[in-house]
DNA sequence: TTGAAAGCGCTAACAG
DNA sequence: CTGTTAGCGCTTTCAA
């Protein structure tokens, strides 16, 4: 058989092919023994129209692309990543959008990509992960008008984003080690990028409300990895914390250890929270007591508000925070059962 | 300033616009001082040619899709699958191609968005992720006459694939093993997937290479999963096998568990052997001797062979074999340095 | 070596 | 309700 183009279905079924195209279109007003006359023909044929002809008439490719900046690669090789994307791609199949991955190894490559996505009209929007605060390439791509949404709420606030709230997702983790009775609790934070800003802000305000003092020596740094948590528990050992909500579980792991090697036990005398539930916690030693975010949710939040975007024009900008659960295991000790009626 | 298109930038630099599609796609018979002056045109204005209108007049789109059907799910969870993209979307980068994810939750998802790939003429070509023995799209997709390479042997021989070499993998696994002196080596294996058969095809190849027999109490199976590799070896342990090649980590991690639960040890009472180097390979215990598969370079590979097939034509069927590499760590036990000059 | 012109297959006014 | 007609922006003969 010839190649398929709408003028071919038009011949077939005795019609236009802008008939053709409305019936595919959907479009309602069309006599309905045409519009079966020609969806016959499109199943008997197996017709599909051309998404490329079809981009360039309508300025409208379905595409939408997955931007991940060189720095969040290390995001790479955690589950978040998955996560994150399994929901992405579960909402573009819902919404019939295509997904295209934009992952770099340079920042050359990167800047490169990014000329091409803005200009060469490709793509309809983009899903952009980064939590850092530095993003060199933000000012051009706000100019140039394409519709993104950060995954991660990005320092700017005037940009579209959605996120898990690490505020309140941070809060209820120090609120619960308060209730727990722990008098000394320490936190390990991060620095440069807004996820961590976020979870010690959490921290902070949760003691404050108790009506207690932030101490600077109860604070320690670390940069997301597992030594960097050990070693910022062992910073933190000699102020003798009796709890530690740890802004990560990748570093509380490392916290583990540390107290482990000081002869210390937990939680009898050190209480540790995580942050994220990545699947080890489940098998930490002791299992970690963290905080659950809905990752995959927030992937799919992030296609349909950047739909909305493209649809509905780029200002205001949307913000979306999902809500977080405390997940609570032994690293932490367990409340008693009567407590919980308090809450 | 206005839209740009060739016929702008023709404007601005005094030609036509076949001559500025000419410089942009770097035609060789252009007058130097006309390049020149195009070049400098496009430079000036940041003037990229659009993609979709490219596509339309060249039939070519420069997008490859990554097909993950929906069985293969759980390799999402796997590091491996992050290397994959990640060695993939290396070669996309360097070729300026673009990459789709196309990952399904369901067949009817998988089932529709096939038809679409495979008739709406949007991508150039396709990897496929599978090695299970059982892909009902695959007739289909053959027909469309779309270029596609698998990452895995496929079952059917004809068709253009990139893989590690399983079979050497399990060969020098239980080559070691027998190095090592050991005497009664069992065996883990999986079925319904080729990476499965293959694995055991070397487990058998290197024991009647070696003067053995097969022994059908030696042979256990599992399906990847942590319980399943318990179970297995629970089922092995009456036998008293004093080795085992276990077709992956994550099943030798339950294997681990065991022998541990029976009371044995590794590697004194019995040698245990991975497959696939995961992360917590390394931190296993005792850490885990194991194949490391350079699966990023598979990826690159199926790019390669990818843009080999778009280029050249679907005939004949391509096969490339990476070599893996036996990582050797304690649960094995280590050949005396004397012995590794037999090798 | 360059320009003119004909599409690629579709959408979207505009008529009727 | 349906057909006609312009394009969308580019590539690619065909002439010059």
């Amino acid at each position: 058989m010839a190649k398929l183009t709408l003028d071919e279905i038009g011949k077939l079924a005795g019609v236009s092919r802008a008939t053709v195209s409305r019936v595919v279109n959907g479009y309602p007003h069309i006599r309905p023994e045409v519009r079966e006359r020609v969806e016959r023909v499109i199943q008997q044929t197996g017709f599909k129209p051309n998404a490329v002809a079809r981009s360039l008439a309508s300025n409208r490719s379905n595409i939408i692309g997955l931007f991940i900046p060189t720095v969040v690669q290390h995001i790479f090789s955690d589950p978040y990543f998955s996560y994150l994307v399994q929901g992405i791609s579960r909402a573009c199949n819902e919404s019939n959008l295509i997904l295209s991955l934009y992952l770099f190894h340079s920042s050359e490559e990167e800047r490169k990509a990014l000329q091409n996505i803005m200009f060469s009209g490709l793509i309809d929007g983009l899903i952009i992960t980064a939590d850092r605060k530095d993003l060199p390439f933000l000012p051009a791509l706000i100019e140039s008008q394409i519709p993104f949404v950060f995954v991660g709420r990005p320092q700017d606030e005037s940009l579209s984003f959605v996120d898990t709230d690490n505020v309140a997702g941070a809060y209820m983790a120090v609120e619960y080690l308060i209730k727990l009775g722990r008098e000394r609790i320490a936190t390990i934070a991060t620095q440069r990028n807004t996820a961590g800003d976020d979870r010690y802000a959490g921290y902070r305000a949760a003691l404050l409300d108790s009506g207690r003092k932030i101490d600077r020596h109860l604070i320690a740094y670390g940069d997301f990895s597992l030594e960097s948590g050990y070693n910022a528990m062992q910073g933190l050992l000699p102020v003798e914390p009796d709890a530690v909500f740890v802004a990560s579980d990748t570093m509380a792991f490392g916290a583990l250890r540390a107290i482990r090697a000081a002869g210390l036990t937990v939680p009898d005398d050190i209480a540790v929270v995580g942050y994220d539930d990545l699947p080890p916690a489940l098998h930490a030693e002791p299992p970690l007591t963290t905080i659950q975010q809905p990752i995959d949710q927030t992937g799919i939040e992030a296609v349909k508000m950047l739909i909305d975007l493209i649809n509905n024009g780029l200002q205001p900008p949307r913000r979306r925070l999902l809500s977080n659960r405390l997940i609570v295991r032994e690293s932490s000790g367990v409340l008693q059962v009567s407590d919980e009626h308090e809450a």
